[in-house]
DNA sequence: GCAAAATGCAACTAGTTGGTTGCATTTTGG
DNA sequence: CCAAAATGCAACCAACTAGTTGCATTTTGC
């Protein structure tokens, strides 16, 4: 999951496709110099990580955004931060008792 | 920042280390099933993108997690997924007049 | 002082990634 | 029907990653 993010790539798919609109993948690929393939393949690793999803549509192939992995991936790193919170706070209660 | 985490060996340090605690290499490498080496190496990718920091005490170095970076991301998620929300709100209203 | 502990540094390897080019296939619009 | 558009499939390549092993260096505790 936070493999599939860590690419500025695919992290401005991801923030393009975060308007909830469908996108081709030759509407993604303008403006991202880089050829329609290699989008091709990061909207697969996209999909594979269950951050997208597609549907074809004629002769192109539409690609929209999952909330449900990055509301995981978000909910991780609340935990994270959250249990640190925790730490500190319990160091200060030791220190100024 | 993603990339960083985006490594299930990594990942678990994070985990690890988010208990506010600080960990020696050696301390770290316990029960990981890989060389110190590896752990070292992971531990530097961290440390690169800011997710820890080290410090010499005698002879091990001790790491601890540093917050910023991971309230960071969890922030950009937030807003992705804030985006997203927003976009379907917007779509209901246009679709239930 | 010295052996053991903890780490650092370097070289090497296999596999993955990010990108390319070339060509084939499916759909559309006039 | 047919050319153009959009995509799919495959081979290929350079660079990076994750891991290893081997050896050197610094600290510690007795």
């Amino acid at each position: 999951m936070f493999a599939a993010l860590g690419s500025a790539t695919r992290l401005e798919l991801v923030s393009r496709l975060s308007d909830g609109r469908e996108y081709s993948i030759t509407a993604l690929t303008n403006g991202l110099d880089l050829t329609r393939q290699a989008v091709t393949k990061h909207l697969q690793v996209l999909q594979h990580a269950g951050i997208v999803d597609s549907r074809r549509a004629g002769r192109e192939s539409r690609f929209t955004i999952r909330p449900g992995p990055i509301t995981q991936a978000k909910n991780y790193l609340l935990r994270v931060s959250d249990q640190w919170d925790e730490a500190i706070e319990r160091l200060r209660a030791t220190v100024e008792p």
